[in-house]
RNA sequence: GGAGAGAUGGCUGAGUGGCCUAAAGCGCAGGUUUGCUAAACCUGUGAAGGAGCAAUCCUUCCGAGGGUUCGAAUCCCUCUCUCUCCGCCA
């Protein structure tokens, strides 16, 4: 969330900057303030009032120890009104800061300044490409008919398992996704430095709102319970990314200096309710309700944050480099961006068989805005307690991965051509209906 | 799921209603002494919030949330987590 004496100090610089996301979140800083100037009084004047009740009750306490009864009892009945009054404006000050906090955790992260201003897709710069389209002297085949073919992905039966978008992997699709998964976990951790880890896939409410992902866009997960117990249900969700786990493990923890940068990189399936989606692309593998993904996460100083973003890009385009895929990397602009991020790339492969480029990874630094609603600091040499900058990045994610990958290096007679690089991960250099 | 024991500062651990403003030790930082290292001694060492130009002052925090009381680390209730044993289980 935003530093509240931030708003509090430059609350115009605030208003500009979350105008400049276009989401009319501007309009409630007013109300912000408001709460927060109301909150300040009510402690102010309850704080007092429990300074004069502790001196009392130390009078009081002197008083028993003297055997003065008397004495003690006229200021006993003294200090019950106070205790009254304490009561109900501790009530009230404890709404006003509820309040407050809830609007806080409503209101999304501050573009960094080098963020382009825009309001939609149309308006994300092109940073750079990779690669070129690949040239086919026949019509390439979407996925959807290359999985068929070589009988990769059970669409059907995928669907009578647990509805539409949840895919069943078969034979070689199911050996080429757990291929993938494992070439870019080592990638990752053997070339880039990366600790390799395994979350729990169910998180604790608290994670969500960590990472940005509630209150807000709770419609978007899928809620667990234990059994038929409907009193369980709400404690616990399925992830909709390893960033959910993954960014939280030391949250409310204070990390020495000398432990940063941390860098972390995990694989998880990924769930996605998609509320609201229904229609949209909804064939194929290209948006679904479960997908893998490795994602990678940075807990690092703030003078390193931006530097350590284009790093992480570079880790996420290098997957693609090694794939033989072609791409390229976008800039989110103000209206495109997620929520806690002050800063996002996205990178975009190219899928020849849907002719379109289909977002693969998308790397941001969410600044220390992740880090306050977690209560994650450090302490720096100097004994001061900061907010690091946490960083996300998908490297990458696989239903999409796999698409550009077989309809990229399909094969005039159907096959698919492995690119080297994953040879040793699957076992063979071509997939065939064998 | 059943039974029992626990949760106190960075760590260990004392504290059973008011000198708790949380003992003591360890660790850590600074200092003194000292050929070096080490040791000894001295001093300091949690977090959040609020008031103030500032020095400084105030409030809250002993797993979490309620309650009793003039006053709670301490008494009562609920919950969470950890450990031990039993049962079930991949």
């Amino acid at each position: 969330m935003l530093d509240i004496k931030l708003i509090r100090e430059q609350p115009d610089l605030v208003r500009g900057r979350l105008a400049a996301r276009g989401a009319g979140d501007e309009s409630r800083v007013d109300e912000l303030l408001g709460l927060d100037e109301q909150r300040r009084k009510l402690l102010a004047e309850v704080e007092g009032l429990k300074a004069q009740r502790n001196r009392v009750s130390k009078e009081i306490g002197a008083l028993m120890g003297r055997k003065q009864f008397t004495e003690a009892d006229a200021r006993k009945q003294e200090t019950r009104d106070l205790g009254d009054q304490i009561t109900e404006l501790d009530r009230q000050a404890a709404a006003a800061e509820t309040a407050r906090n809830e609007l806080l955790l409503r209101l999304p992260n501050l573009p960094h300044p080098t963020v382009a201003v825009g309001a939609s897709a149309a308006d994300n710069p092109l940073v750079r490409t990779w690669g070129e389209k690949p040239a086919f002297d026949f019509t390439p085949k979407s996925h959807i008919d290359l999985c068929e073919h070589l009988k990769l992905i059970d669409f059907a039966r995928g669907a009578k398992l647990s509805g539409s978008g949840f895919l069943l992997y078969t034979n070689w699709g199911a050996r080429l996704e757990r291929a993938l998964i494992n070439f870019l976990l080592d990638l990752h951790t053997r070339e880039h430095g990366y600790t390799e880890v395994s979350p729990p896939y169910v998180v604790s409410r608290d994670c969500m709102v960590g990472v940005g992902q509630f209150p807000k866009f709770a419609d978007q997960a899928y809620a667990v319970r234990e059994g038929e117990d409907n009193t369980t249900l709400g404690s616990l969700y399925l992830l909709p990314t390893a960033e959910a786990p993954v960014a939280n493990i030391h949250r409310e923890e204070i990390l020495a200096a000398k432990q940063l940068p941390i860098r972390y990189c995990a694989y998880s399936p990924c769930f996605r309710a998609e509320a609201g989606a229904a229609g949209v692309g909804t064939r194929g593998m290209i948006r679904v309700h479960q997908f893998d993904k490795v994602e990678l996460i940075k807990i690092v100083e703030p003078e390193q944050g931006y530097a350590e973003l284009e790093r992480l890009v570079a880790n996420a385009e290098t997957v693609l480099q090694l794939l033989g895929l072609h791409y390229k990397v976008i800039q989110l602009c103000t209206g495109d961006m997620g929520f806690a991020s002050a800063k996002t790339y996205d990178i975009e492969v190219w899928a020849p068989g849907q002719g379109q480029y289909l977002e693969v990874s998308s790397c941001s630094n969410c600044e220390d805005y992740q880090a306050r609603r977690m209560n994650l600091r450090y302490k720096t040499e100097t004994g001061e307690n900061r907010f690091p900058h946490i960083l996300n990045g998908s490297g990458t994610a696989l239903a999409r991965l796999f698409v550009a990958l077989v309809e990229t290096h399909q094969q005039p007679d159907g096959t698919v051509l492995v690119p080297p690089a994953l040879r040793p991960y699957l076992g063979a250099e071509r997939i065939t209906t064998a």
